[in-house]
DNA sequence: GCAAAATGTCATGAAAATGTAATATTTCAC
DNA sequence: GTGAAATATTACATTTTCATGACATTTTGC
């Protein structure tokens, strides 16, 4: 996979901003900017990046007190952060730690530390729960391998509709409404026609199908419900 | 879903008000207004809307003190606020001031963006506790899956006698009349015809006829009350 | 920079759902 | 039993909702 990481930088001082854009941009990362919390709970919230590079000293205290909310929202629960701060003492450690932060730099720090432990934090935190493969009868969604096998047959699909159907297999047994849908595979806020997910579901489906064998249709496995919305279930419908 | 949500606007612009209370009405959305931080915060307590949205610029700088006020009382603090904001150059002013508000949205904004963005936060803090299952011996309503099932066999209904059983098995062994029902089920605003009523049991009834085994009929639950109107009951007619 | 893939929107037709009126059936008072 | 009132059922025109192919545009891979 060759799509880049990208990386969200919270910090108030421009001259931060631009010295850490730079050593990202260097390692291979791509990287957005966000000056204040507020500003950065939006972008995050819309754009989800893989990590996020959050100062401690934001003007008001607030930095601490956004990675607290974003550990404590299921949304963006599980996007990595790394506390930046000028403090050495244990106390605001622990504390940052506390919250659920996943690593702790100090200030002044090099680049190549920096860009080490982003690392070191995005192995650890890809490495773990996303990879498991997900199986229903014989389709089979691999994260790891971002692939999708049915009856160990490779099966051809866009982007979306392998987000679409990660977000389906992970919520089995469920309707969701088309802006529900979107909320979670385009993401938060993004402006779509309704219809659009519509068409997304066919070509998922048609994906499934041509991809069938003689046997089950797996298309038959996402359901619509009409006026709700819809469902993947592997239950008749 | 049946009952609308109300949105609170707090704004000191009547023609901000007007405009956002014409794109809420369009999407469906029944509104309120306050010109000040004080009108709103009584409305708020009051009324209880089910959203807020708050113009971060009220004259005196009171937006921002009323979003941290409602943020920081346990009685509000579960109220979602999207704040309303100017591009200017007072936006240095306000940078880190991030009191917890669900989301904001930059002037000028266009009807649909607000409202996608209104939909996005209602769903975010409300769509995720969903009801449990309801079960009257083999017949089982789901909210979260948005079925029927009989003795685990789907039962095929439309959206209406959908909505219809759900109010039935939410409020067991009491007799509603058609006027109430029509409220309940289609909305307190929609005129019908008193005997659309009867139609929609009646299909409701055949629904769950053609599911049911040669054992019990489920369509019995579905009493009629002679010049009253209608029961769910587990007991004898 | 080019060709292929992916994306989002629209138009169209099909299918399902809906509300109403007409007709049939049941119920109950007498 | 009889008839009137209440309810059930049926049929149907209209509206709503979905699936799908076509298309212009953007993004991606090389």
């Amino acid at each position: 996979m060759t799509t880049e990481q990208t990386i969200l930088i919270v910090d108030d001082e421009a001259a931060i901003r631009d010295m850490i854009g730079i050593a990202l941009d260097t390692a291979g990362f791509s990287s957005m900017t966000a000056e204040t919390a507020l500003e950065a709970h939006v972008n995050i919230v819309d754009r989800r990046p893989d990590l996020v590079l959050l100062d401690w000293m934001l003007p008001g205290g607030s930095g601490i007190e956004l990675a607290r909310r974003l550990k404590r929202e299921e949304l963006t629960a599980d996007i990595p952060i790394i506390m930046l701060t000028a403090k050495t003492s244990e106390d605001n450690k622990v504390q940052g730690l506390d919250v659920g932060v996943d690593d702790y730099v100090t200030k002044p720090f090099s680049p190549r530390e920096l860009v080490a432990r982003i690392k070191a934090v995005l192995r650890r935190s890809t490495g773990n729960l996303r990879d498991k493969p997900i199986r229903v009868f014989d389709l089979e969604l691999d994260p790891a391998s971002h692939r999708v096998t049915l009856d160990d047959h490779a099966v051809d699909m866009g982007p979306t509709e392998y987000r679409l159907l990660n977000f389906f297999m992970t919520h089995p047994e469920k309707v969701f409404s088309r802006d529900h849908i979107q909320d979670q595979v385009w993401g938060a806020n993004v402006y779509l026609e309704e219809r659009t997910v519509d068409v997304h579901i066919g070509r998922l489906r048609k994906a499934l199908t041509s991809a069938s064998g003689p046997g089950i249709n797996y298309a038959g496995l996402i359901q619509t419900v009409r006026g709700a919305g819809y469902r993947f279930s592997t239950r008749a419908d």
